[in-house]
DNA sequence: ACGGTGTTGTTGACTACTCAAAGTTAAAAG
DNA sequence: CTTTTAACTTTGAGTAGTCAACAACACCGT
């Protein structure tokens, strides 16, 4: 059995190589990433490589193998469907389930997972809009745009929020730019990196930052 | 925060002192327990000890604080509200819970907890019959006497199972012998050390060992 | 080709938990 | 009042994970 240290690093590599497939993934990013001194970060490297989860390349980097990228996808799906559950079903609130599920993602059985799963009904993504890898370890790629390429006057759904700060989270479901809400965008000002959206007959205008963490649908007819 | 080891062997002191209140445990008696070397028992002991959770004579024993007994208290009220969860939300098998919640009991936080027991109702017993402590770490003590006293002729209702045993679980599942079914009590056999019951129109025929871990309820006009 | 600069790797050390084996002690048996 | 026995404690060692500090390396601009 895989230790939550170890199901933390893997879990952490597979976001650092989401975009970059193949690329080799530098001890500092790791290290930085998960909060450790670099000499720990190659420490364990090694031993996820003799584990056989990642290759190790000295003075290169490491990449996961497709057993990492396996183990990686278990448990982005187990801290998915316990973050589902938990607004879900015991309607805690989605800026308080990334800690908890943190944790839970480590100790849920397979067995409970998938009771978890059927009382949802089994659902394909999780409060922020993030997709649930089924069990095999496919995950969809439902189409997406940063709401900061939307065209002025256009309207559009919100889809997924890439954040999982708590006060973020919170000013989002305050101002109701949750996933599912229909908004439209207004005005976008070049100059000073901000967007002005109408959501539910409210203005409101984001900074840069704010608006490139927030995914929109895409249309069929959008499409390249 | 107390660790996963801490927290066991905390409860682990707790059911051990249940009966003798006031009485030292054994070194040897815990690690048997624990399944721990007596070295290892001996060690731990020494930082519960650092920690005000247990006091420790050299050579003799040891025994709960009271912040060890209200800790083991909170951790037995995670247990059996988990237990009660994963039977009553997610429809497992009480047969299978015990092992579950022995992982989540480390895990689940206050707040996951009370949203638990807010969608539960409040229960009083975990699926076994065992009562949920409160918050406050208050134990309810319903009067109950064991299955083998009860009286020739005489119709009780099985409250509570004293064995996690999968195996005995589901035998007793498979009976109908769960907590809340009317049994009648046929035969003694004290010579065989076993009982006969009747529960449903069908006679079971128990040995001691196993009569001895079912308790029925005591009626008031019974009471000393 | 050369030296700075930042990134990696190595070493020694520390915490938490564990065991095996040896040493100590108290209490039962003689 | 010994001797034996069983329980207990200590010691030395090992694993997992971590850090600080230092050493080694690769790459860049001159
Ligand atoms: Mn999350
Ligand atoms: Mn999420
Ligand atoms: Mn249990
Ligand atoms: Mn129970």
């Amino acid at each position: 059995m895989a230790s939550s240290t170890v199901e933390n690093y893997v879990k952490t590599l597979y976001f650092i190589e989401q975009g970059r497939p193949g690329a080799l993934v530098a001890m500092g990013e790791l290290a930085s990433s998960m909060q450790v001194a670099p000499g720990t970060a190659t420490a364990m490297v090694k031993t996820l490589s003799d584990s056989g989860l990642v290759e190790y390349e000295r003075r290169g980097g490491c990449r996961l193998t497709q057993n990492g990228r396996t183990l990686a996808l278990a448990i982005v799906r187990r801290h998915r469907l316990i973050e589902q559950f938990l607004v879900k079903t015991l309607g805690l609130d989605w800026s308080e389930v990334h800690e908890e599920a943190e944790q839970l993602e480590h100790v849920i059985s397979d067995k409970v997972l998938d009771r978890i799963d059927q009382l949802l009904g089994y659902p394909d993504v999780d409060p922020h809009g993030d997709p649930i890898p089924t069990a095999e370890g496919r995950v969809s790629a439902v189409p997406m745009e940063s709401l900061q390429d939307v065209a002025p006057g256009q309207e559009t759904v919100i889809a997924r929020v890439t954040d999982q700060k708590p006060a973020f989270l919170q000013y989002l479901d305050a101002q109701g730019l949750v996933p599912g809400a229909r908004i439209t965008m207004q005005r976008i000002d070049t100059p000073a990196d901000s967007v002005t959206v109408l959501v539910a007959e409210n203005s409101i205008t984001l900074g840069g930052s704010a608006v490139r963490k927030i995914l929109v649908e895409r249309r069929a007819d959008k499409m390249p």
